[in-house]
DNA sequence: GGAACTATATATCATGAAGATATATTAGCT
DNA sequence: AGCTAATATATCTTCATGATATATAGTTCC
């Protein structure tokens, strides 16, 4: 049995401890919640489930035979995995590590192929606007609220992050664009001179 | 022999397309230019290199007899290769997907832990403001060059949208901290009345 | 001069994550 | 009755990360 599954395995616990799971509901809650900061695949989350049962952090019931509903397993935290999962929220979060491909492309293509880049650069602003709609959306919501805020603290720093992000991201692509066109400029003008 | 390496291909023929790189000197080449949007390991540069020369995308050319000098082997972008990096550069680049693992023990620890996750949020906020000093740096180093701007506007880009993430990602932190002491302040108003 | 350390350089392996695919049931719609 | 979408579990391949092994060249310091 595997001994580790990095940051899985928390996430899940995460998830279990505001209530029992089933493997897919764990994935739907990721992309509901976390979508824009973070992913799960099945083919982490069924094994790490399993391992979750193994290690005694969660305990599994399958409603096979219970009811004539259809086959689910689901996953309730134990005592020792909240206290794996508290042990886990203590320590220092790793450095994020970002690929951003557009960045690459950027880099590489604006002296070669500006109009390209232009394009790139404009169905980014378009992804980073739409999420931006989506979050503001949210928290709008989250705003009107007036009673239970507690149990959605979370979920709004969560938006938040992502109204910052994508606010930071479109305005810097935004000047990128402004500077690849002043840049051309500058290069004919230098040209003709 | 395999038959696709994702993404790290592409970033090596960029890289090759400026100048003839060893795998170290490209290790090196993402580390210094691309270090936050970006990351390549030895373990997929070196395979990848391999790749490239079977797929006549860069040629090799292996110091190890010609000098005296330590082995080295030093791989050059063919015809067909900037087609290829061309090709790529023109097709639409990916969703990114980030994990932030902070953003985790934020929604899964601002109920129960506050101030682990406040410490966190300390620490987040000071690795974010580092990145942009160091960002800030070499922004105003580019600013001050006069001449030959057509070679670093890439990387003049590249740290622009270092600024803009590293800002926003600081100030959510900030805001985040103020909205979780709030809430708590709101918490126990609502106890003592 | 030699010892210790850092930088250069190539390479592989185990683990972790992402994406695709397979399979089957249930609920809702027309 | 038949179609589609959503629910649900599971596995496999590929890709990415991190650790580790190995060796040489240059630098620093006693």
């Amino acid at each position: 049995m595997k001994k580790d599954t990095g940051k899985t395995k928390y996430i899940l616990l995460g998830l279990m401890a505001k209530q029992p799971q089933t493997g897919y509901s764990i994935k739907k809650s990721i992309e509901n919640e976390f979508r824009h900061f973070w992913q799960e695949s099945f083919g982490q989350i069924y094994p790490t489930l399993k391992l979750l049962v193994y290690e005694g952090f969660a305990d599994c019931a399958d409603t096979e035979t219970s009811e004539n509903r259809r086959r689910t397993i689901t996953y309730t935290i134990t005592e020792k995995g909240r206290l794996e999962l508290k042990r886990w929220l203590s320590e220092a979060p790793d450095i994020e590590k970002l690929r951003y491909e557009i960045l690459l492309k950027v880099s590489f293509g604006t002296a070669a192929e500006p109009e390209i880049i232009d394009e790139h650069l404009n169905a980014f602003i378009e992804r980073n606007e739409n999420a931006l709609a989506e979050i503001e959306g949210f928290l709008t919501i989250f705003n009107d609220l007036e009673i239970p805020r507690k149990a959605i603290l979370g979920s709004e720093l969560t938006a938040l992050c992502g109204k910052y992000l994508y606010t930071a991201m479109r305005d810097w692509a935004v000047e990128a664009k402004e500077r690849i066109i002043n840049h051309k400029e500058l290069e004919n003008e230098t040209k003709n001179s």
